[in-house]
RNA sequence: GGAGAGGUGGCAGAGUGGUCGAAUGCGCGCGCUUGGAAAGCGCGUGUAGGCGCAAGCCUACCGGGGGUUCGAAUCCCCCCCUCUCCGCCA
């Protein structure tokens, strides 16, 4: 969310992000209904100051003198004024909140103009796709892929995009996972295992609803399984108002997500590039405003560390304001090479989210300047999301005898050099 | 899941339906005192919103939501959470 008084002060601003982003948003209809919402909550509060008066006057008076008995008649009138203005005014008011609920965040001034994907700015580039995979095949094609990574029987026991993992497949799983939160910790990331599911509060709060309810599964008490680990740790602080000495605060959490992604098809969703339930390490930054920007940059920078330690070539693009998001202020996508299906798979993506989620979070710290609360800036990025990784392992590093070379930086973690396909 | 107890400011803890945004204590900040400190004394110390150039004024907030009432922290209803006991359970 916005803050009110950024809208109010400086409409343009707003109707610039608006563009920037390729949205459509009626700026003067939010800037009416606060208007109105500030003319009734005058009335209101003038009605309830006017109370507030009479009472204090009418505490002093005897309860049954004649005087006592108009005082009541008249403020009976003024009670009933006031309730029904009121409920005009929370009428208003939950139009106002939706409405700056459809405002989106500012792209930062560094955010490149555009619309589509084509126009991303691919800020750098790592490795060379050239080089790698001279035995490549799209990974679902790989001879007895399906020995380790069963979607068909995930498919009978749950549904299609929920594959099992088997024999040196979940080992390579559980290896990166590992290896991800080993070097996260190293970086700085304080390791969290939050719950999985969140109540609809936590959902809101990053935005999670009410714009993608329909991508969630819920149960039946209104939980929602987490998309991202990024809901439940984002939320960890939610009303509360931090030391600034305790900033930046860097947490790391691997959570499985679960995304029902209706609608989806094509040649995007073979294999394990899209799934409904998949394994994710999450990377969340809680900073003082005046160092997000740097603070995103090394946010990338320990993204881009994991995929160089696993010697995938991949590349960073730096979103354009038409595709980068609602709530983000700045993004960027890492994207691995698929050697087997020769594209790009996204792999994280890093955001700086400014103080948008932290408003609605309501997420301060106390200013040593001011002594007065200030909302921090969020930050995440995927540190990193295992099925894509995974494919570009399987394809960039197949053999000619059909086994994957496993990254010297992995193995370690998965126990030997080489997986097998059988 | 069943029974009971409870949720009040940073913390502890009071609060006959009417100057209660809320006593008191602790903590914290500033000042006095001191060679310095402690103690002591004095003053101050929540959040959000609206109006105003400003000083400031006004409104809301006692777990959440509704209700009764001229008036609710206080009475009624629903929900959430915590604790104790019982049941179930990896």
């Amino acid at each position: 969310m916005l803050d009110p008084k950024l809208l109010r002060e400086n409409p343009d601003l707003v109707r610039a992000a608006i563009a920037k982003k390729h949205l459509e948003v009626d700026v003067d209809a939010v800037l009416a209904l606060d208007a109105a919402w500030r003319a009734q909550l005058q009335e209101v509060e003038g009605l309830r100051a006017a109370q507030k008066t009479a009472n204090t006057a009418m505490a002093a008076l005897p309860k049954g003198t004649p005087e006592f008995i108009v005082k009541v008649a008249e403020m009976k009138a003024v009670s009933a004024q006031a309730k029904e203005r009121e409920v005009k005014l929370k009428e208003t008011e939950e139009k106002l909140q939706q409405a700056m609920l459809s405002l989106p965040n500012l792209p930062h001034a560094s955010v490149p103009e555009g619309r589509t994907p084509q126009e991303n700015i691919v800020a750098s580039t790592h490795g060379d796709p050239a080089k790698v995979g001279a035995h490549a095949k799209p990974h679902w094609e790989i001879p007895n892929f399906d020995k380790l990574f069963d979607f068909a029987r995930g498919a009978k026991v749950t549904g299609a995009g929920f594959p099992f993992f088997i024999g040196d497949g979940a080992k390579l799983v559980r290896a990166l996972l590992h290896f991800f939160l080993e070097e996260d910790g190293k970086a700085g990331y304080i390791e969290v295992s939050p719950p999985i599911f969140v109540n609809a509060a936590s959902a809101t709060a990053t935005g999670a609803l009410p714009d993608k309810e329909g991508q969630m599964y819920e149960t039946q008490d209104r939980l929602f399984a987490v998309p991202t680990a990024e809901v439940p740790l984002t939320n960890f602080f939610r009303d509360e108002i931090l030391d600034e000495a305790m900033l930046p605060v860097l947490r790391c959490a691997y959570t499985p997500c679960f995304r029902r992604e209706a609608g989806s098809y094509g040649k995007d969703v073979r294999g394990l590039n899209r799934v409904h339930q998949f394994d994710k390490v999450e990377l969340l930054k809680w900073v003082h405003p005046a160092t997000s920007y740097a603070e995103l940059d090394k946010l990338r920078d320990d993204a881009e560390r994991l995929l160089q330690k696993l010697e995938l070539p991949y590349r960073v693009l730096l979103m354009c304001g038409g595709d980068m998001g609602f709530a983000q202020a700045k993004k960027y996508d890492l994207e691995v090479w698929g050697a087997g299906q020769k594209r790009w798979l996204e792999v994280s993506s890093c955001s700086n989210f400014e103080a948008f989620q932290a408003r609605r979070a309501q997420i301060r710290f106390r200013s040593k300047e001011t002594g007065k609360p200030e909302l921090v800036h969020t930050l995440n990025g995927s540190g990193l999301a295992v099925p894509r990784v995974l494919a570009a392992l399987l394809e960039n590093n197949l053999q000619a005898d059909g086994r994957v070379k496993i990254p010297a930086a992995l193995v370690p973690y998965f126990g030997k050099d080489y997986l097998v396909f059988a």
